[in-house]
DNA sequence: CACTGTCAAGAGCGGTGCTCTCGTTTTGTG
DNA sequence: CACAAAACGAGAGCACCGCTCTTGACAGTG
């Protein structure tokens, strides 16, 4: 596919990103199922039966949306990762960046951390861009380890032999040498923290740890130190 | 009100019922928004302008079945405590009992704990019921620390003043006497077992620790001894 | 030039929440 | 008992939605 493919795929390209940034905003507004196709047509100008030319459904622009939406807070994740040095200074900013990102971008963040869409079915092009928070958790978490800063659980219950293999098997997913009993740890954690955020976005938190950012940040500490990054 | 009050304000009080069923149906199918006034109508042999007599709104009715559900999950977490004796039993007792109300009700689980509906508002009504899972936890922690089953935790890095005040404010409103730091690892425990549920739910651990059975009830057990109780 | 594929536009289908009006039925009271 | 008031179900209608199909204009290619 050459570049000088004409004036068509161009247009069609910058339209395609148009419509996608129209519906990002609508997003931002109305809400993951507030998407309307026609109000986002009547915003570029056109009629709605020419946004089908470029999705051909509704669920096939939210799956596009999904996928930035992960890739966009994994990529904020990882560029957390990378500005620190230290596994627990890493941990710390990778957590701070997602909160800081689901507070940004509340409605993307219940669109792929939500409720599921309706009818709406997850297709496997989303696997990829949805485990890049847990990898750049993992791979911290395993950086503490490797520098020797990352101490064994003390007095752990034990694992069954079905929750090892599952360990072993994220372990080899994620490309990363870690004892089982901390993958599993490390995935808790990885729980907490979004369980955490999907309190403070769904107001659960209004009444006790509302506003959150106290409590945010003990916890982030409190977890650091549950996945061994004293 | 006397049991006198006639056939007009029992048919009133049968239909209000059928309606909130046959919502919780198709609830159960069609998903959260998926809730469409007409068919409930529909289903019911009348027609959809009738359903304005019971309920002012399609967002008045979600609130109902809301509350409806915040009591559902809050009464199986209370039953479950009682049924155990010990603290740590309770505890335990109460983790699963919420996800396998969850599992058993995903649509009314993602209705509380999902997604905000797009332009819905939480009343004030719903504080109440929703606060009966964090309060059965955390009387279950105070529990394990009247009967002195509760050890303190470790080298546990300082709460600041902020965070002790919300503490405290959580302590007197719950009733219960509880360290803060104590305080503050249950909300964090509460935290990472609806993010372990949410996660189930939505698919976020397929690849990982799924099925998540064994993942949990460790999880339970690590969370266990994470809020003090040995 | 003619042809082929792409595009925006429009009309239309069945669905939605919600409002208003219109008779009817029930209720409480003078 | 009679009568006004309240509650009720039905229906029409409004504006909106996702989506489909057809039509006519345009661009690129043999």
């Amino acid at each position: 596919m050459p570049a000088h493919r004409t004036a068509r795929e161009r247009a069609r390209a910058e339209i395609t990103t148009a419509i996608k940034e129209e519906a990002r905003n609508q997003l931002a507004t109305a809400g993951a199922d507030g998407l309307s196709l026609r109000a986002v047509a009547r915003q570029l100008g056109m009629v709605s039966s020419a946004l089908y030319r470029y999705f051909p459904s509704r669920d096939d622009l939210l799956t596009v949306l999904i996928i930035d939406a992960y890739n966009a807070v994994g990529e904020q994740a990882e560029r957390a990762a990378a500005r620190e040095s230290g596994a627990r200074e890493r941990w710390r900013a990778i957590c701070h960046a997602i909160r800081d990102w689901a507070r940004a971008h509340p409605h993307e963040y219940s669109l792929i951390y939500g409720s599921p869409i309706p009818g709406y079915r997850a297709p496997q092009d989303t696997i990829t861009p949805a485990s890049r928070v847990p990898v750049a958790l993992a791979r911290t978490v395993h950086d503490g380890w490797a520098a020797g800063t990352l101490t064994e659980s003390p007095s752990a219950p034990d694992l069954p032999p079905g929750l090892r293999e599952q360990a072993r098997v994220v372990t080899t997913a994620v490309g990363v040498a870690l004892p089982d009993a901390v993958v599993v740890r490390t995935l808790i954690a990885w729980t907490q923290l979004f369980g955490m955020v999907g309190f403070e976005l769904t107001g659960q938190l209004v009444g006790s740890m509302d506003p959150a950012d106290e409590f945010f940040a003990h916890a982030v500490e409190e977890m650091t130190r549950f996945v061994g990054l004293t």
